[in-house]
DNA sequence: ATGTAATAGTTGATTTTGTAACTAACAACA
DNA sequence: TGTTGTTAGTTACAAAATCAACTATTACAT
């Protein structure tokens, strides 16, 4: 014991971020899973083509931070249950643009509108300074 | 379009959460990987042995969330690498009583060290005022 | 034009995680 | 004592993440 021992996981701030974001994704995830067959990635590219529209992979790799060969793997899969379909780039055809299907827009419209209501609800437990609080803090950490 | 198309992801909660921990756990992680070679999980066995003393693996996974099979392995491994050793529990022969060697204390010691140091680093990009807060509210999300 | 480097995306090998089934030990109770 | 149910921890197998190497294409410099 050095004296200097007081210092409890339980404020570490990584510890913390982490037990947060995982008591937050687990019901929603739970969604997402169940009703669509879907991991988390997949979600995630889905969305980011749902609300920004037709891109490439590596557009969303960069959006939204994701390693691009989870991308490839997540696109796929999405393309595999009819969610989206590539069409080359004729001025660059080493990329390809990515769109949702019918199918992937409503499951898109569905999951968001999930996604909404969860957050809400989540959100719910704080008052409207601390959930604008907590989501500006947190903002900033993500960079 | 439907209206409400106008939910970002940037700002649901379990997304902007998970961006939030594996920012701020990137660097941290280089650390005791680089360093010990250890994963996430054998970090926080080797922390809870530290800062708690000596107790079997189900009162870790209890403490820490973990499940019984990542303690299992964490263990195990951290066993191999001499950072704890194991003692059956004479009263009752199924647990097992873990504790740290004097090696594992030294790991113990100095990535706690570093902890508080990248904790206080991380912090300070924030006021007194705002670093309490974040804290607090992720704690009441983490349960 | 041609060689070299960079980029988009994929694939394969390895590592890590998740899930379920398992063994061994204990507890409770007829 | 024997039966049934529970708990501690491990193991096996499948699913997923990670990392490096790969193909195809484009960009750039000579």
């Amino acid at each position: 014991m050095t004296g200097k021992d007081d210092f409890d996981l339980q404020y570490f701030l990584p510890y913390l971020l982490n037990q947060a974001a995982e008591e937050a994704s687990i019901a929603f995830q739970k969604v997402y899973k169940s009703r669509y067959g879907m991991l988390r990635t997949e979600w995630r590219v889905l969305f980011h083509l749902g609300r920004y529209g037709a891109m490439t992979a590596t557009d969303i790799g960069e959006r939204a931070r994701i390693h691009k060969t989870k991308v490839s793997r997540a696109v796929q899969r999405l393309e595999d249950r009819r969610f989206l379909t590539r069409e080359r780039i004729a001025v660059d055809r080493r990329s390809e643009r990515l769109e949702l299907t019918a199918t992937g827009q409503t499951a898109y419209r569905e999951l968001s509108q999930v996604a909404q209501d969860y957050d809400r609800a989540l959100m719910s437990e704080f008052s409207a300074e601390e959930s604008e609080m907590l989501k500006r803090l947190l903002v900033r950490l993500a960079k």
